[in-house]
DNA sequence: TTTCGATATGTGATGTTATTACATTAGTCA
DNA sequence: TGACTAATGTAATAACATCACATATCGAAA
């Protein structure tokens, strides 16, 4: 689990995909693009996404039900902090960011209510600067 | 589309049905509820809980796929802000609060990078302080 | 009142996303 | 080898959501 992960055949196959995409793809979308490569039914993808997951080498963007590759491979950074997405409705462009400040006031509130916090999405929905401009 | 919104026979029993559980549920599980009201298709449900997301009567939560009625029905207080919802995975419970400086924060970040937001969610996902306890 | 348009509804079929169940294969290690 | 764990293959099914088309309801304009 550092941060070069050795990835199985499948892992492999999927993460390029993510990899290669410019933005979020679908489980099945994934499934389409390997069928090439032998995949067959979607259960190889979903296995494959949950590792990767597991790996914090792609996310998942709970609210288009879609993937993507972490922008951030590289730097653990941000690995403490809660990512936020912003999602263009038009283009599907990902933009990934994270806020310390938002961290930390989501982290009081989880505090001064007991709820012990496992998993934080923070996604925005909307246009991004060039499809907003248009 | 005043606070008091006047609701169809369908809007209403949904709307009813969302109130009176307490917690989140999936569009199917409304479905089932309502079978002795008549309902007999998905898209009775689909079309009210969008006309009652509409009026902000109710929350989705996409992390789970379901909906739960606003629990903050009487007061526009944080109308403006973005509301964020902490999720026990263990009995379901949901809890309801907006944050002036996490709205600040997202919107400083949207400003500056043109993105025009049009819907932003912040789900977290852990166990509320009962389940946590145990 | 009649006609029109907008909104709401009913229903079947279909599309999309995700999991269950079970069999098989491959690698690791005592 | 044997036993254990992780990964894979496959079919079936479950869970979530929308499309397409027909019908109904209601208010405003002619």
């Amino acid at each position: 689990m550092t941060s070069t992960q050795e990835l199985t055949k499948n892992q492999s196959l999927v993460f390029n995909a993510l990899a290669r995409a410019d933005g979020p793809l679908s489980a099945y979308t994934i499934l389409d693009q390997l069928r090439g490569d032998g995949f067959r039914a979607p259960l190889q993808v979903y296995r494959a996404l949950d590792k990767l997951l597991d790996y914090g080498m792609i996310h998942r963007l709970e609210s288009i039900n879609a993937f993507v590759a972490c922008s951030h491979p590289h730097s653990h950074n941000h690995s403490h902090g809660m990512i936020a997405f912003a999602i263009c409705e038009k283009c599907g462009q990902v933009s990934e960011f994270s806020d310390d400040v938002i961290t930390g006031r989501v982290r009081e509130w989880t505090n001064s209510n007991g709820f012990k916090q496992s998993k934080t999405t923070i996604e925005i929905r909307g246009l991004c600067a060039t499809c907003g401009a248009a």
